[in-house]
DNA sequence: TTGAAAGCGCTAACAA
DNA sequence: TTGTTAGCGCTTTCAA
C-alpha cells in the first residue's frame, strides 16, 4: 500500500505534474490535447492515483471541510436529524463535516474553535440542540452560521423553528375540529425555554382569531416531561368546566396527558383531543392512539445552515430565519363530545 | 485578520523558524536555552500565532483527524451517545472527528472512504446504529474499527453490546423477585435482529439455571414497536395460565405491554412485572411506573472504538469485544402476586 | 545552542 | 499545447 503521487502519474503518462493537475481537475482542459488527457487519465487509473487533499488544501487555502460545533449531541434525539441535514448538503457539495461536541463548556468551545481554525475549515456552524438564545462564543468567525439558536446580540446568520406559527397551526387544528375550551399545557418558566413563550403566543393568536376568550385557568405549567403533563392534565380535568382539548408544550407532556385521561376514564380523542409538539418518533407515533403533533424541522434547519455556510444561499444576519413546523396529523384529534345544553 | 505564520514569530523573536518549531512543539527543548524559549513564546503570544494544521499534516503525514462513517445517524436516538463517546476520547487525545453519514448506500460509502482517505485521516471507525453483522465495505482500511457491528468474515477489531449477558441480567432480576412464569416478548424473525437471538439465549440460560422448564407458549413474537408489544402481551394475558412477568425485546414493546396490562385491569408491577431493553430515555424513564430495563452501552462502545482506533488500547481482531449492558432498576418489577394454591 | 535547507504533494503563474 | 518553477506553512536532519 505505497502512496502514489501525482508525479507517478506524470511519469507514467510522460507529461509534467502540471499537466496531470490540470487534466484531473478539469482546469484549462480545453488547452490540453484530447490524446494527452486520455493518456493522463489512463495513467492515473493504472497506478491507482488518489489525490492528497492535505497537499491540495495547503496550496489552495481551502479544505472542503466545515466545522460543526454542537453544544450537546449526546442527549437529544433531534441532533441526528440536524446533523443529517447538514451532512447531506455537505456531501452534495463535496465537503466533509468535522464534528465537535462541547457539552456547552466555554473552555471546550474555545479549544474547538482553535482546532477548527487550525484545520483551516472553510466554514463553521454553531449548533444548539434546543432552541435558545445564546451568547456567541468569542472567537466564533464572523461568518459562522447559528443553527437552532439565535445570537443574543443579533448580527449573525441563524435559523430557528417558527414556534409561534407552529403554535398557531396546532391550535387551529383544534379550533377547526370544533373545540372552544382548549387548554395549553406549558413548560414551567424556570426552564427558560424560548419555545414556551412563542408557542403560547401562537395559541393566544388563534384563540383571538376564533373569537375565543382565553381562560387563564386553562393555561397551566408543569415540568415538560410525561409526569408533569400527567399532573397538569389531571388538574385540568378536575376543573368544574373541563377543557375538551389540550395543546401540549411537547410530546412527552402529551404522553402524560393520555395517562391522565385514561385515569379519569376518558378516551382520546373521543372525550379529549390532544395535540403535542416535537414529533418525537418514539413517543408520538407509538402512543395509542397515535398523537397529532407539530414537527420540529431539524433536518431542514440543518440543510439551511449548511447551505448558508457554503454560500449556496444568502441569509439576513439581522433576523433569524424562521423554519416552518409542519402539522403531523395522526389520530388524537376529533370533534368535542356533544354536551347537554349545547 | 491576516494570518500570521511561523516566520513572523521567528522574525519577531530574532530566531529561525526551526527554533520556533522546536520550542512550540516541545521537541529537543532541552537543547534550546531557556531565554530563547521565553523569547519565542512571547513573540508567538504577541503576534497571536496559531499553527496551521494543514501544513503540519502535510509535513508529518498525520492529520490528527479520525473518520467516522455511520450508516444512518438520523433515525436513531442512540447515535448521539455513540458519537459522544467517540468524540470525548478524540478530544482528550487532541483529535478531531470527521463524520460521514452514508445512509447504508454502497456508493456513498465508497465516496466517503475516498474522501476520508484523501483527507489522510489517521484512523477510521465504521459505525452502525443497530447491532448487526455487516459485510465490510471494500476499501475500508485494514485497521478500521467496527462499532456496534461485527464483520461477517471476522478479522476486524469490533465492539458490540453483550446482548446475551444483558438477557441474562434481565431475566435474573425477574427470577430473583420470585417469578417462575416469565414470558419473552421477542421481535419477529423477519427483522433479522442479531440481538433477538442473543437475548433469547440469555433468557433460556437463566431459566435453566433456575430450574424452570421453558414454556414455548411464553415465547411470542411481534413487531418490535409499541403496537406489537401490546398485541403480544394481550395474547399472553389471554393464556389460561398467564405469565406473571414479561421480558420485552425492547422498551417500545414494553410500552405496549403496559398498555395491554392496563387494558386487562392489571397493575404494573403489582400484577405483572415488566423488564425492557435499550433504556430509551424518552420511553423507559417516562412510563408510569418507570421501566426497569437493560441499557445499551453506546457511550462506552463509542469510547472503546475510538481508543482502539487511536492505538490507546489493543483489540483482538478475531472476536468482537462484548460490552456489558447494565441493568437499570426502576419500578416495574416486584414479586409475583400470591396465587391460590401456592 | 541554533540555523540552513530540503522537502511533504499539490496548484498556478509564467515560459517556452 | 505543455513544462518549469515557485511556493502553500511546517518539521527535521545536518551542519555550524
Amino acid at each position: 500500500m505505497v502512496r502514489v503521487r501525482m508525479a507517478d502519474v506524470a511519469a507514467r503518462a510522460g507529461v509534467s505534474t502540471a499537466t496531470v493537475s490540470m487534466v484531473l481537475n478539469g482546469v484549462n482542459s480545453t488547452r490540453i490535447s484530447p490524446q494527452t488527457q486520455q493518456r493522463v487519465r489512463e495513467a492515473a487509473e493504472a497506478v491507482g492515483y488518489k489525490p492528497n487533499s492535505v497537499a491540495r488544501s495547503l496550496r489552495t487555502q481551502q479544505t472542503r471541510m466545515v466545522g460543526l460545533i454542537s453544544d450537546t449531541i449526546a442527549s437529544t434525539p433531534f441532533a441526528g436529524r440536524m446533523l443529517a441535514g447538514a451532512n447531506d448538503v455537505a456531501r452534495e457539495q463535496g465537503h466533509l463535516v468535522v464534528l465537535v461536541d462541547t457539552e456547552r463548556d466555554a473552555e471546550a468551545e474555545r479549544q474547538a474553535l482553535h482546532a477548527l481554525n487550525g484545520q483551516q475549515v472553510d466554514a463553521v456552524i454553531y449548533a444548539c440542540m434546543w432552541h435558545r438564545v445564546v451568547e456567541v462564543p468569542p472567537g466564533l468567525p464572523e461568518d459562522a452560521v447559528l443553527l437552532d439558536c439565535a445570537p443574543a446580540g443579533g448580527g449573525r446568520a441563524a435559523v430557528v423553528p417558527d414556534e409561534r406559527a407552529g403554535g398557531r397551526v396546532a391550535v387551529r387544528e383544534l379550533v377547526a375540529a370544533g373545540h372552544r375550551r382548549i387548554a395549553f399545557l406549558d413548560a414551567e418558566e424556570r426552564f427558560e425555554l424560548v419555545a414556551s413563550r412563542l408557542r403560547y403566543e401562537g395559541y393566544l393568536e388563534v384563540l383571538a382569531e376564533a373569537g375565543i376568550e382565553p381562560d387563564p385557568a386553562l393555561h397551566v405549567r408543569a415540568e415538560p416531561v410525561a409526569g408533569g403533563g400527567r399532573d397538569a392534565a389531571r388538574r385540568l380535568l378536575d376543573l368544574p368546566e373541563r377543557p375538551t382539548a389540550m395543546f401540549c408544550f411537547n410530546d412527552r407532556m402529551a404522553m402524560g396527558a393520555y395517562a391522565a385521561a385514561h385515569h379519569c376514564g376518558l378516551s382520546v380523542p373521543r372525550d379529549l383531543s390532544i395535540v403535542g409538539y416535537d414529533d418525537q418518533q418514539l413517543v408520538a407515533a407509538e402512543l395509542d392512539p397515535p398523537l397529532t403533533t407539530i414537527a420540529l424541522p431539524h433536518y431542514e434547519m440543518g440543510r439551511w445552515a449548511m447551505e448558508v455556510a457554503l454560500g449556496l444561499r444568502q441569509a439576513d444576519p439581522e433576523v433569524p430565519h424562521l423554519m416552518p413546523c409542519p402539522l403531523i396529523r395522526r389520530a388524537s384529534v376529533s370533534p368535542p363530545p356533544t354536551q347537554f345544553g349545547d
